[in-house]
DNA sequence: TTTAATATATGATAAAGGTCATATATTAAA
DNA sequence: TTTAATATATGACCTTTATCATATATTAAA
């Protein structure tokens, strides 16, 4: 016999967590096999054990990020929706989330789905509806509230943490997160 | 002799607008010099009498974009500048835009240009602060706006754009830009 | 028409990087 | 301790692609 079944298994999500870290900082194209797998202390002729191919891993690193931070599974019961909402945009509107910390895939690789293939895109998608339900679920327990409301919302601030990251004056990022912070409360009826 | 002093700046500006069209469809590392130079009718031979390398010709394409479409100096002048915003709204925020009409490349190469050099980011960054002012200069005159409103307003706009690039279903990206539509014609006092 | 200047094309080079075949290392079970 | 299964590492291959050197084509001026 040889390693245990939890060996692969803890690799493979080291694997993961790190792609999603790397693919999401640099794009597709700007991580490459090797430094993905040296960033786990591995090389690449590992890889292969793991995944079939590069697009493989960025596509299921996108779901394991994805169904890892689940917005509708991470509310504490011993706040309002409306205190957590608030909460969620601050951390999401925050200088931490724009620099890389737990980073939004819709944010971070918006523009980098575009060029990958349909099954990326079809992750993405799913990603943005969950956000879209999770807000809107909170939102309408404290103000009545459409759901195109909740659609100009996270457009605001997925668009608004993308940007951020092209932005090199801290300054403006700043104004820029906390102006949209302060619109969407006000969207959402002033939280 | 040879060739007159316009054909070679005919050139120029006709990669410059291919390169515009290609890089903002598919990203820096999506498009080959190969493929941009047959875009034109040319080879790749060809490219470097015109630019120093594919990075320049991304930083040049940019500009080049920004200066030729200043939003600025394109107001007809038999139109209010409420009428006028509202038109740029509705512009920006449609199908047309999304399938690459114009690409706004704050939207369209979002992501894109973090892993770009400086000047390609300083670049994004003096777009996007023009973009700001001159929503800002049509804003002010009918409706008393901080530029607070203004950095939601293009985050919002800028972020549906994005997104909606890389969603599949035509209904929800109409649902989406309506809704920012709508949004943001409210943040201006209802236009 | 000839020619010189130069735009463009062709061929070559070299580097990068994804992938795979094979060798080695590891470890749970016998 | 041995062994078999398999995770990992190494070396190589091959494709892609940016870039450049050189050849060719073009055209305005003489």
């Amino acid at each position: 016999m040889s390693y245990s079944k939890e060996h692969k298994n803890k690799t493979r999500k080291k694997i993961l967590k790190s792609a999603f870290q790397l693919f999401t900082a640099k794009g597709f194209d700007g991580v490459t096999v090797n430094e993905l797998m040296e960033n786990c202390g591995l090389t690449r002729g590992a890889f292969y054990a793991h995944f079939s191919g590069k697009s493989a891993l960025y596509n299921e690193s996108l779901k394991f990020a994805a169904s890892s931070s689940k917005l509708s599974e991470l509310k504490p019961n011993n706040i309002s929706d409306k205190v957590w909402l608030g909460q969620l945009l601050d951390g999401y509107l925050s200088l931490n989330h724009v620099n890389g910390i737990k980073p939004c895939p819709l944010a971070f690789l918006a523009t980098d789905i575009v060029t990958q293939d349909q099954e990326a895109k079809e992750t993405y998608t799913r990603v943005y509806e969950g956000m879209n339900k999770a807000i809107m679920s909170y939102a309408k327990t404290f103000h009545s509230c459409h759901q195109d409301k909740i659609l100009s919302i996270t457009a605001m601030i997925i668009g608004a943490v993308a940007i951020s990251r092209t932005l090199e004056d801290q300054e403006i990022v700043v104004k820029l997160l906390t102006s949209c912070r302060l619109e969407a409360g006000k969207i959402l009826g002033g939280i």
